[in-house]
RNA sequence: CGGAGCGUAGCUCAGCCUGGUAGAGCGCCAGCUUUGGGAGCUGGAUGUCGGAGGUUCGAAUCCUCUCGCUCCGACCA
């Protein structure tokens, strides 16, 4: 991609609005612009990120069994009147009327429907388990948006949400999406922390919350330090038995500050961190709180009907963008983790229209491709402090710097984002060591 | 929902107190010069001063209402 071409709107100076790094960075680098309070347009830069993400979501809940669909974001209130959280939910509900004043509401989870689908469709316990999921945007009315995207109203989550015929199959369904997230989170370049949770509003009897550790994080956090080190799970087999590993994970102390026990966090000592956290993901099992008044029954073995047990499981993934800028960026600009970053190379012509370094870019830009690698060329006919700074601030992992010095010599410079490390290269050699990667 | 603040050019902001027909820096456009970390010079474009009403000969400025946004608190993926 020419950066001539690509919408990147950059600001050198900070907009006033912004307050945490996250949202400044994102404005900044040209992610996403405000276009009400809490609710954000997505520019290419912040979508290519945003896909990113999904994706990796995508497929980890895909590997752990869950199954993805698409519901609607316009729903209906009857379904909530059933469940009895139409009264429940409060003005957080953003509620509205249609043309022949019927109740309707912009869906701020989805319990619900989900609950309503499977009771129309699944009638026999062989049919289970089920976990159906699905990456879509959601309204909260807050009452007070802030932090960019950390705490705006309309947001994008993945939802997650298990059927099983017992506790303990359910419980299963809960341990392998404590499983996917572990991974998940891992695939993202973050340290996701599981803490014990109040289930809250949603319900239910088992709940984590998964928290980002990062410095801005806007809970206090503590957890032994242990935690901080263990990798996530490779190689699972979501069929086996998970618990060992779900017990390998709780029985270490984590807390966020609500439930944090000073007693208990002082016998670990010097093992225990203290720190500041993004809560990023939350799984609730809540048995039939839904299932029960919305009649989503099975025909069990014996042939009587059988309420079935639920769980959701939520991923923020609009706040991810934000939790994962907030736990690596640097005081010149954002640190994309690769797996995230929305190109995987920049490319700078420090000369644009000097014949030998136009051929040089163009030579490596084509090889780079032709390697599947994603290139931002920044073919602008700019001074180079303004590339560099902007390469800087939008964070690709890797800057290849093409100039006439270097060329004369027959070399670029290749810089890695996260370390500021150059090192001088043959143009080969460079388009080599990227490639492996 | 309680408390506070801010709306003036694309961005950051001055001007408002003390009314007299709208500014700076950056950005943008053109040209020249420059060229390895947000350059220099010259010229140029851009505003219903958030909106409505009122006071006044005259309102960005004073008054009233209204809309929007932000911050602190309570609440929350």
């Amino acid at each position: 991609m020419r950066l001539s071409r690509f919408f990147l709107p950059t600001l050198k100076e900070t907009p006033t609005e912004a307050q945490i790094v996250s949202h400044r960075l994102m404005l900044r680098a040209g992610m996403i612009r405000q276009h009400a309070a809490g609710i954000y347009n997505w520019l290419p830069l912040g979508t290519r990120v945003l896909q990113n993400i999904i994706q990796i979501v995508r497929e980890e809940q895909n590997a752990a069994g869950a199954q993805e669909i698409i519901m609607p974001t316009i729903q209906s209130g009857d379904l909530w009147k059933e469940s009895g959280r139409y009264d429940d939910y409060g003005p957080e509900m953003l509620r509205i009327k249609d043309r022949h004043e019927r109740d309707m509401l912009y869906g701020p989870t989805h319990e619900e429907v989900v609950t309503d689908i499977f009771r129309n469709n699944i009638k026999s316990y062989r049919d289970l388990p089920k976990n159906l999921y699905q990456i879509n945007w959601k309204f909260r009315d807050e009452v007070r948006p802030r932090f960019g995207l950390m705490r705006g109203r309309e947001f994008l989550m993945k939802d997650a949400y298990s059927f099983d015929i017992n506790y303990e199959r359910s419980k299963h369904a809960y341990n392998q999406m404590f499983v996917a997230y572990l991974r998940t989170f891992a695939r993202l370049g973050l340290k996701a922390i599981p803490m014990k949770a109040d289930s809250g509003p949603i319900g239910g009897d088992l709940s984590h919350e998964f928290i980002v550790l990062a410095d801005t994080g806007e809970s206090a956090v503590f957890c032994h330090k242990a935690l901080l080190e263990k990798p996530a799970p490779s190689n699972v087999d979501y069929e086996a038995d998970l618990q060992p590993i779900i017990d390998d994970w709780t029985s270490l102390y984590a807390a966020t500050d609500d439930k944090h026990d000073p007693a208990m966090a002082t016998t670990l000592g010097g093992d225990l961190v203290s720190a500041r956290g993004i809560e990023v993901g939350h799984i609730f099992h809540f048995g039939k709180k839904y299932s029960e008044p919305m009649k989503a029954n099975v025909i069990g073995p014996d042939g009587s009907p059988v309420t079935v047990m639920m769980g959701s499981y939520g991923i923020g993934v609009s706040r991810l963008v934000a939790a994962i800028i907030e736990a690596s960026h640097d005081e010149h600009g954002i640190v994309w983790p690769e797996s995230v970053a929305p190109f995987d190379i920049g490319l700078i012509n420090l000369k644009v229209g000097d014949p030998d370094c136009d051929a040089a870019c163009k030579k490596i830009h084509d090889a780079l491709c032709l390697m599947h690698k994603d290139v931002l060329y920044d073919d602008r006919d700019d001074r180079a402090g303004v590339k560099f700074a902007d390469m800087d601030l939008i964070g690709l992992p890797w800057q290849i710097v093409v100039g006439p010095k270097g060329v004369a010599k027959g070399v670029v410079e290749l810089k890695r984002r996260a370390t500021g490390q150059k090192e001088e290269l043959s143009f080969d050699a460079a388009v080599a060591k990227l490639t492996v990667m």
